[in-house]
DNA sequence: GAGGCTTGTGTACAGACGTACACAACTCGC
DNA sequence: GCGAGTTGTGTACGTCTGTACACAAGCCTC
């Protein structure tokens, strides 16, 4: 029958699947065994390695979070001009920047999730304040808490919309939140 | 035993029912059983009204985008000049104008399902052609199309956010967006 | 009142769910 | 090699799910 593994990150590979269950179904669609598939782990696994549903999908969304820093990070990193930010951030609507619409959907996932799970407020003010702070070496606290939640707007709009915005657009609108600084 | 009841507009309050729920449990946590005893009816009454599930969502999340879009055009009916559209975003985003953060909720609840259901993408699409049509009373299309995505950027920062922004912050944030129209 | 016909509901069913836990498989000190 | 201890898993349990459907309740025509 089915050996036991040696598998010695087997949790990661675990929760990595959770992220891609929950980027596949939602929320609402992901089970324990749903997770144990995509990781191709037996069912007892995930309560042997995490406590409930609740706390593996909170340690697939943090770990999630994390990641949205990492890119974030990056692709600010060459950054030093006006202009090459007004490009950077269209970019990163555009999907051109390592965040794919796959990830962005996990993301809305995370906010409405927190919405009613307050153990994930951490993790979503924690992201949010991240991001801030990328925007922030740029321009000041306010714009930069404009053209947060104006990318997470665009970037759904984008997503759901059957006519998207032209990168045409998305750089005057984005031009145009970043003001003159 | 319960008696059968003369009950004409039940189908409207199951519905209602619905949308109470999504906004309360998510899409997540929305069952006929939980809806059944918001509505106040018997279970088999759901299935008697609705081919399923799905289908009750559905009409679920169409009502609620007409009430939506109900409210942001009454909102901006009395708007006519360059100040007072920044304000009245202004109030739109700080809940001020019939739409709370429940309604919020119920919104971005849509989106997400609307992401894996194709059948809602014909409500997300009417709701979004609807409030940019309203913008594009007073601004250009590309600038209605921004200012209408910072406006649920907004709403979820300011939704999820502990800290949340001021309305000063929020006022300076759409001055720009709006632009010298 | 008797019979059809529409309207509505209580209940039952098969399946999927989260989770617990007895026990199998391995490790290691001796 | 062998027992104690650790690590991991197959399976079973109770609960909740969406949905079907037999049948009760009301209505209408004679």
């Amino acid at each position: 029958m089915s050996v036991r593994r040696h598998d010695p990150d087997r949790k990661d590979r675990i929760i990595d699947a959770a992220i891609a269950v929950i980027a596949e179904h939602g929320v609402a669609g992901t089970t324990h065994r749903l997770i144990a598939k995509a990781a191709d782990v037996p069912l007892g696994s995930l309560t042997y390695h995490f406590t409930s549903l609740e706390d593996l999908r909170c340690q697939a969304f943090r770990r999630h979070a994390e990641r949205m820093s990492v890119i974030y990070e990056a692709h600010f990193r060459a950054v030093h001009t006006r202009e090459a930010l007004v490009e950077a951030v269209t970019d990163l609507i555009e999907g051109d920047a390592g965040a794919d619409a796959s990830d962005w959907a996990v993301a809305y996932e995370l906010y409405l999730a927190a919405l009613r799970e307050p153990a994930l407020r951490e993790v979503t003010e924690t992201w949010m304040r991240a991001s801030r702070a990328v925007l922030e070496r740029f321009v000041d606290p306010t714009t930069a808490r404009g053209i947060d939640a104006l990318i997470e707007g665009l970037v759904m709009h984008k997503t759901l919309s059957t006519g998207p915005v032209s990168r045409q657009d998305i750089r005057v609108i984005v031009d145009r939140a970043i003001g003159s600084s």
